[in-house]
Formats: C-alpha cells, structure tokens, sequence
DNA sequence: AATAATTCGGATAAAAATGTCTTTGGAGTG
DNA sequence: CACTCCAAAGACATTTTTATCCGAATTATT
C-alpha cells in the first residue's frame, strides 16, 4: 500500500543492526535468517544502503554490516528516500507529474493533509527508537517463521 | 507510494466517465486520448471494471462503456478493492502478513490512525463528487500532453 | 447484405521488481 | 604462506506489472 519490500526490507534490518551492540558487525545471513527474507537479495539492499552511507560493511572474518557512526538517528524518511527514490515525497495520489496548489488534481486538497501525516511520521520515527521499541519484547519485527509453532 | 498505474488509471477513466452526459457511451479511445494514457492497456483495464459491475459496456457503433446506474456514488474505495486486491486495506507499513494490536510490529501504533485516515478518505470520496469538481474546470484529471503548449 | 466502428479475448512483449547463483578478493587465523 | 570465513560485485533467472497486437464478435448505418 505504500512501500516496495525493498524498503520494508531495508527498514527491518536497519532496525535490527540498531537493536545489535554496536560495533560488532551483523552478519548478513543472520539478518535474512531473522527477518525470514532471502539472503542474497537482502545482501544487495545493504550493499546499496553502505554506497549510501548509511552502513559499513567489513569483508573477511567478523566481517558484517554495522550502523556508521551517528546514523542511529536515522529517520524512517532518510531510508526510504534512498530505497524509494527522490520522488516519494512528491506524488500525487492519481499519479499526475504535475500536481500542486496551482494545478491540483480532484483529490488534491483531500489527499495533502493525509499526505502530510504520513511524511511527518516517517520523519519523527528513527532507527534508535524502533529499535529500543523492538528490545522492549513488545514489538515484532518479522513475521513468526513457521518454525516457531515448534518451540 | 500509495496506488500502482493500473488503480490510477482506473480512477481517473471513472471519474472521467462520470463527467460525461449519463447514458451516452464513451469510446475507450477518447479517454484514453484526454488521459494520456495507452489505450489498449486501459481497454483491459475498463474491462476488468465491467466485469466487476462498475460500467456497461457497448459493442458495435456507438458502443463504448457507461457508468452502471446507480454507480456514480462508487467510493474510490470500492474502486480500489478492484483494482488492487482486497488486502489493500489490511497492510502493516513493515510488510507483515499479521501485525494487528496483538501481535504489532515497532510502526503499528503510530501507523493506524493515519492509515485510517487514509482510509476513510477513499471512503467518503466518490465518483459524483469528483467528477464535479473536475467539471468546475478548477481541477486536472491528467497531465497536460505536450500537445497542450500548441493552443 | 455489406461496411465501418467498436468492444472482447487471448497471445505476446517489454519493463521493472524481486530473487538466485557464482566468482572475486579482502581479512583474520594458524 | 596457506586456509577459511566473509562481503562485494555482477551475471542470471523468475515473477509481476505494464503495455501492445490481433482476430473475432457485435452493432448501427448504408
């Protein structure tokens, strides 16, 4: 309904490398283990998130993704911008390229507040606070593998 | 970030349609033609709406797709359910299959009431509505075509 | 009856998103 | 150095979405 599973893969591991010490590389098959994802295109959509800046990644032994410095603070918006494109801030609801004030489409003036809710909440939400949400025990952050019907 | 091609296309041929005298059956072709939009994809497309009892439609001369009687209060809701499947309401913004207050993944409560409001917008907006406010002249069903900067 | 205009239905194609595999080279360990 | 564990990188495959094409059926007009 709004975002691409690239991007909700992008955020769930996001999430989870913040909820790991930081400092300790996560390994990329942990990740994918954990958010029951596939592995090698997970792997892809981190390596794109460290071209961005927003991991490192360390090769060899204990090698791993990490968090770079300061990006705890990461917002929601800052992720999908990369994973989504520039363009996610801007759409119009029935897809026109030009849709503003001046030149609004019929759902213009209904669709601008919604929208601004949403762009709001992605730019107050951070990846160290989902995260402590996530260590709290009350929040999931993938879906129960089926495997877990067996402990 | 909200609706794929196919949703936006059929939303704005419906309200497109409901512009027109009632009655009197629009060509594909001429909607496709102020929309902008390709024309055989939007065949299917209106297709796909008929079958679902949104429109009649006419073959032969002077055939072309109606509104169904009764139809013009259709909410975009209703359009959508169509068009992108009926889990479009059930969405968590993380992508998880079960994420309800229960069992609620780290975005959940932040997220529901503006999914909500989301919702209730699709709800309350109808075709009728749009339509007049397109016949005000004072809104775009479609990006201006190139064609447009020659008048 | 012939013709022209239109939708219908199926086949096909192109593009984008998603997913897999294989090879490479870096980094630690013995 | 040789070995092993790891991510990087890119090629390849599959699936879904979007788009095109064509022959057949249908209808009004002539």
């Amino acid at each position: 309904m709004v975002l691409s599973r690239t991007s909700q893969y992008a955020v769930q591991a996001l999430i989870y490398i913040a909820t790991q010490p930081m400092g300790e590389p996560v390994l990329n098959r942990d990740i994918a283990e954990r958010l029951n994802v596939p592995a090698a295109y997970l792997a892809k959509i981190l390596q794109n998130l460290c071209k961005h800046g927003l991991l490192d990644s360390f090769r060899g032994r204990l090698g791993g993704f990490c968090l770079r410095e300061g990006m705890h603070r990461t917002s929601l918006m800052q992720v999908l911008l990369l994973t989504e494109g520039p363009d996610f801030t801007k759409s119009c609801i029935l897809g026109l390229k030009d849709c503003s004030d001046a030149t609004a489409c019929p759902m213009h003036f209904k669709w601008v507040p919604v929208k601004k809710k949403i762009l709001s909440l992605l730019n107050e939400m951070n990846l160290e606070e989902l995260a402590k949400a996530v260590l709290t025990g009350k929040y999931r952050l993938a879906d129960l593998p089926a495997a877990a019907m067996a402990t």
